[in-house]
DNA sequence: AAGATTTGGCTGAACGTTCGTTCAATAGAC
DNA sequence: GTCTATTGAACGAACGTTCAGCCAAATCTT
C-alpha cells in the first residue's frame, strides 16, 4: 500500500491538506516577520501562500486559531531542537554546550523566527491562550537547564546556587535573542556563544574554562541560513 | 505674574494641554498593557483618558505618532532612571549595583510597563521608526555598562573580556524582564537581583563576593507599586 | 475693572476604508 | 457519481480620520 513518496510532492488528499495547512502557517510566520503582528492580515497570508482569500477560514476556524497554531508550530520546532541536541552528549557539561549551540543555531535563531517569537511575546499578557501554548514547553526547558546546572554544580562542588545559575543562563540567551532582534548588525553567533561561555566558565571554572572558545569562532557557526 | 500653582491643578491653557497630552500617553500605556498592541484602539484610549473620541487626532497627527510619542516617553523615563542611579555612587562597582537596582525598581520594572516594552519590541522589526526612538538610548546604556565593567575589570585585573561581560549582564537583565512578563508568578525582584549578582560575583569576585546578598532580601525591594 | 471679541482646546457625529467571516459555486480526487 | 478542498464575491462590523460647532480661557477695548 505504502508506496515510496517524496515529501516534496504530496499526492493523496489528506497529504495535500496537511501540506497547505503547513504552507499557511509558514506564510503567517513570514507576514508577521515582515509586517508585524498588528498589520498581519489574512489577505496577506493567503496571498503569500498563493491560495485564495477564504481558504484560511476553511483550515482554521478563525484568525486567532491560525495564530495559535503558528505559535504551536514554533514551540514544537524549538522543543524538538533542544531535545535532539541534549540527547546526544553523555555528560551534563556537554549537554549544556549542546543546548547553547542549539539555541543559537540558524534553524531556530534567525531574524525571521525571532521576530515572530517577540511578536507573540508582545501579545502574551493580553492573550493568555498564547501562554497556554508555550508555557509547558518553556517550563520543560527551564527544568532541563536547571537539572544540568545542578549536576555540574554537584560534580564540581561549586559554592553557588544552581537554580540561580540556570535562571541566569536562560535569561542571558533570551536577552541575546533580543539583541539579534533589535540590533542585528551587532549580533554574531560566536559572540553570543562566547558571552554565555564566559558566564559558564566563571561559575563552573573546572568544567568550562578551557580551549572551548577557539572552536566557536569556526566558520560552522557563521553560516547563516535565514531560511 | 507667576503665582504659586500646584502641579495637581493646571490652570493656564498650555499647562492643561500638556496635561491631557500626558494623560493620553498614560492611557495608551494602560490600553496596550491590558489589550495588547494589535487590539489597541483610539476609542479605548480616549475612553480610558476620559476624553472625547476625536481628541487624539488633535494632539497627535495620527495613531502612529501617538505610539511613537508613547515609546519616547517610556524611553526617556528609563534613561532618566538609570542616569540618576549612576550619578550618586563614586566607584564603578557601586555604579553597577545602582544600575541593577534601578533596572529592577518598581517604577520602571512592573508588569504594565514591561508589557508595553515587549509590545513595542515585537513590532520593532517591521516599524523602523520605533528603533530610531529607542536605539540611541539603548546604545548609551550599553556604553555605560561596558565602561563600568571595563573599569572594574581593570581594577581587579580579571582575565576576562569586559565587553562580553557587559553584554552578558545586559542580556541577563533583559531576560529577567521577559520572565516578569511571561511568568510573573515566578518573578521576584530579589531573585532577579541575586541572579545578576551571582554572575557579577563569579566574574568579578574581589568586587562583588561579599555580604551583598543579604541586603537584597530586604523589604525595600519587595514593595511592588504597580502604579 | 468689566464687558466685548478672539483664540484654541475639545466634542461627537459622520465618512470612507479595511478586515474577518460567510457561503454558494466549482473543479478535481476518490 | 460523490465528496471535499478551494475559489472569489459579498456582507457587516470596527477602525482611523475628518470637521463643523461649542465653550471657556486669553486678549483687547473702553
Amino acid at each position: 500500500m505504502d508506496q515510496a513518496r517524496k515529501a516534496s510532492a504530496p499526492v493523496t488528499r489528506v497529504e495535500k491538506k496537511q501540506a497547505t495547512r503547513q504552507q499557511l502557517i509558514a506564510a503567517t510566520i513570514e507576514v508577521i516577520a515582515a509586517d508585524g503582528f498588528a498589520d498581519m492580515t489574512l489577505a496577506k497570508v493567503s496571498q503569500r501562500a498563493r491560495v485564495s482569500r477564504g481558504l484560511v477560514n476553511f483550515h482554521f476556524t478563525s484568525k486567532e486559531q491560525l495564530l495559535v497554531e503558528t505559535l504551536r508550530s514554533l514551540t514544537e520546532e524549538y522543543r524538538d531542537a533542544w531535545r535532539k541536541a541534549v540527547a546526544k552528549p553523555k555528560t551534563a557539561r556537554d549537554k549544556l554546550l549542546a543546548l547553547l549551540r542549539a539555541d543559537f543555531s540558524p534553524k531556530v535563531c534567525n531574524r525571521k523566527k525571532i521576530a515572530v517569537w517577540y511578536a507573540f511575546w508582545g501579545e502574551a499578557k493580553s492573550r493568555p491562550t498564547y501562554l497556554d501554548v508555550c508555557a509547558p514547553a518553556d517550563a520543560a526547558f527551564a527544568d532541563m537547564v536547571e537539572r544540568l546546572c545542578g549536576e555540574v554544580a554537584e560534580e564540581g562542588g561549586y559554592p553557588i546556587d544552581a537554580a540561580l545559575a540556570a535562571r541566569g543562563l536562560r535569561c542571558m540567551t533570551d536577552g541575546l535573542w533580543l539583541e539579534l532582534h533589535m540590533t542585528p548588525q551587532s549580533f554574531r553567533r560566536d559572540v553570543a556563544m562566547r558571552t554565555c561561555l564566559q558566564y559558564l566558565a566563571a561559575i563552573f571554572p573546572k568544567h568550562f574554562l578551557g580551549s572551548e572558545f577557539d572552536h566557536l569562532t569556526a566558520a560552522a557557526l557563521e553560516t547563516e541560513a535565514e531560511a
